[in-house]
DNA sequence: TCTGGCCTTTACGCCGGGGTCAAGGTCTAC
DNA sequence: GTAGACCTTGACCCCGGCGTAAAGGCCAGA
């Protein structure tokens, strides 16, 4: 199997193919005329590095199920190295998720305070009464 | 107030001012010789930005909130443009948390599967029994 | 033989948000 | 007058994961 086929079967692009085997992390065997070859090993571990990058996982942390695979487990996280890269994912994610999670509710609560303001001003212009003063700027977070 | 003088009172550096000036996110008038010129008007303007960016907002998201502040009101958020950031960074974040979750559902779920299937290995190992051939690859999410 | 469709390598671009020189101007203090 | 601390512009570099040429080789069909 040619660069073009792979690609076109694991739904990615010849370029990509190129920017892995320069990583070392997928290396082609070549034909007498130079070109690229590929068995259908190949594309399982192909699979394996798109389906963890669809994750969200880093290239550099999909080579140990690329090597797992290739060292002929049955699947990528057979090995202890590919179980490592999931726990510090787990823990990477929980504290994404705990970072976007405090963030949305500081946002929230401004985006609310700042819609009363709003109302209270046009309460204001329609009645002729002294300024509320609204404050609601977004306060620095801790260091 | 210089240029110095200011990126040390908002806690960042001048490379970062002559950055947002070139965005003409916080221009700066120029004295006789040439240097830049900073108010204390300035300063909250860029603390407003400072303190989105800290939110996670890009700096093309804090211009309606500095536009809103040199325009006289109160705080950044006084104006309709701002509330609608805050509306869409509030939907992007609620997206962005959600689709985290269900990874990390998946990942986690990976993680418990790969550590049986392994449990199960040691097993066989010390028992002289039949492969309970495990299979635990990760399956490709959705279109 | 020519056209078209593969393939090869090399190399630059992009995205955001600046970091980090380099080479020079300006001001203050001694 | 000169050291040192500031300022100026311009330019290249970084991260990851490729996209997108440019310039040329290889092979099949008409």
């Amino acid at each position: 199997m040619r660069i073009g086929e792979l690609a076109e079967r694991a739904g990615t692009t010849t370029r990509t193919l190129r920017y892995y085997e320069s990583l070392g992390l997928l290396p082609a065997r070549r034909t007498g005329n130079g070109y690229r070859s590929y068995d259908e090993e190949d594309l399982r571990l192909l699979q394996q590095i798109r389906t963890l990058r669809d994750f969200g996982f880093e290239l550099e942390e999909t080579r140990p199920f690329v090597e797992c695979l290739r060292s002929g487990h049955p699947a990528g996280d057979s090995c202890p190295a590919s179980l490592e890269v999931y726990r510090r994912k787990l823990a990477e994610l929980d504290e994404c998720i705990a970072r976007l999670g405090a963030i949305r509710e500081r946002v929230g609560t401004q985006l609310v305070q700042a819609e009363l303001a709003r109302a209270e001003l046009e309460a204001a212009a329609t009645a002729p009464d002294g300024a509320p003063e609204p404050r609601c700027e977004l306060t620095p977070p801790g260091p």
